[in-house]
DNA sequence: GAGTTTGAAACT
DNA sequence: CAGTTTCAAACTC
């Protein structure tokens, strides 16, 4: 999602991604977007009575067409378009936020899309399995589950590990294969100290010819309220007390969806200088590719907070920090202790 | 690979 | 709503 749309004047400055700029204005957040993967992890299926055209199938509850998939009678195709659209705004119907996969078509949330808007239900999994969506999602069971007899609330054990489904190991062989260029990209609009809106495009890339590098594209847009949706930063953003005005780099933004699970972005800045530090590779080993949170989870509480700092050194991208949860409203704001890194310094 | 288990999605 | 059926994946053997 470019703002293409809009008519770009500007300047275009570069600067490295590891000097933080950005004053204590309101902070966007895009989507970090893989060039080489396509956002949310290509799904296949295997369906045989619903023609891929319900949500039993992964393929169109992710909103994808089946590529590569085994299904059979299968209309989820670019072909047949107008009837997986027909079907959508079916289910649409019957459900709000089947498709809410996006929050202000930016940020993929956790969850898969259609699926678990309100927690699961389950009742002799223990939330265990993958049977659980929750335990599948690697997140651990919350406020809005209803499950019986939960073993994935953090309380009696470590948070969920799914077991990585075999066939594309995050890691393995290919030590000869050239290093491809992967690049993340991902974008903000916030506004200058004149109070204009500007489109931010932050590049960092790994591989390929150039080793690593970072930059930043700087555009004027009118209006960057369009193109952000519902979740738009508020004019003021609700700052909380005490907070020092230059979180960029520690701060992380809490979205707190309509419902059930609070989804933890990180900031820009943050994830840019991640990628530089461990490298965009690792990341995305680490399930960190696209922003999807769910890899390090969710937390509903301040109580859940810890056991999603507890996870950070577990992904392997450092000693985590303190992490603090310092409300839990509609949007709270998660921020280290001052002096305090997620990573591990260089 | 076949058969079972599971819980979301769909249906009534 | 609740109860039931359908469904495809997760799981077991
Ligand atoms: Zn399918
Ligand atoms: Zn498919
Ligand atoms: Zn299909
Ligand atoms: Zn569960
Ligand atoms: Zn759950
Ligand atoms: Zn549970």
């Amino acid at each position: 999602m470019s703002y293409s749309g809009h008519s770009i004047v500007t300047d275009t400055s570069q600067q490295s991604l590891l000097v933080p700029e950005m004053p204590g204005d309101a902070v966007k957040l895009g989507d970090w977007r893989d060039s080489t993967t396509s956002t949310g992890g290509p799904k296949t299926c295997n369906c045989k009575k619903s023609k891929c055209l319900k949500l039993y199938c992964d393929c169109f509850a992710a909103g994808q067409s089946c590529t590569n998939c085994t299904c059979q009678n299968c209309s989820n195709t670019a072909d047949q378009k107008d009837a997986v659209e027909e079907m959508r705004e079916q289910i649409r119907s019957r459900n709000l936020h089947a498709f809410d996969e996006k929050i202000g078509k930016h940020y993929v949330a956790a969850g898969d899309a259609g699926k678990q808007q309100g927690g699961c239900n389950c009742k002799k999994s223990h939330c265990r399995k993958k049977y659980c969506e929750c335990f599948q999602a690697g997140v651990n069971c919350g406020q809005h589950c209803k499950c019986e007899g939960c073993h994935n609330r953090g309380e009696h054990g470590p948070p969920p590990k799914p077991k990585a489904p075999p066939g594309m190991p995050a890691v393995k062989a290919v030590p000869e294969a050239k290093p491809a260029e992967r690049k993340l990209t991902r974008q903000r609009s916030m506004r200058d100290s004149a109070g204009r809106w500007q489109s931010h495009t932050y590049t960092a890339s790994i591989g390929g010819t150039e080793r690593e590098s970072a930059s930043q594209q700087t555009h004027h847009i009118p209006h960057p309220e369009s193109a952000m949706g519902s979740l738009s930063v508020d004019e003021e953003e609700p700052c909380s007390p005490g907070s020092p005005s230059s979180l960029s780099e520690a701060e992380m933004t809490v979205r707190h969806a309509s419902a059930p699970m609070v989804h933890i972005l990180f900031s820009l800045n943050f994830m840019a200088e991640l990628a530089l530090k461990v490298g965009a590779q690792k990341m995305l080993d680490c399930g960190l590719g696209y922003m999807e949170t769910a890899a390090l989870g969710s937390a509903d509480s301040d109580e859940a907070a810890p056991a999603l700092q507890a996870r950070l050194p577990a992904s392997g991208l450092g000693a985590g920090g303190s992490v603090i949860c310092t409300n839990l409203q509609d949007r709270v704001t998660l921020q280290l202790k001052p002096g305090q890194q997620l990573c591990a310094p260089l």
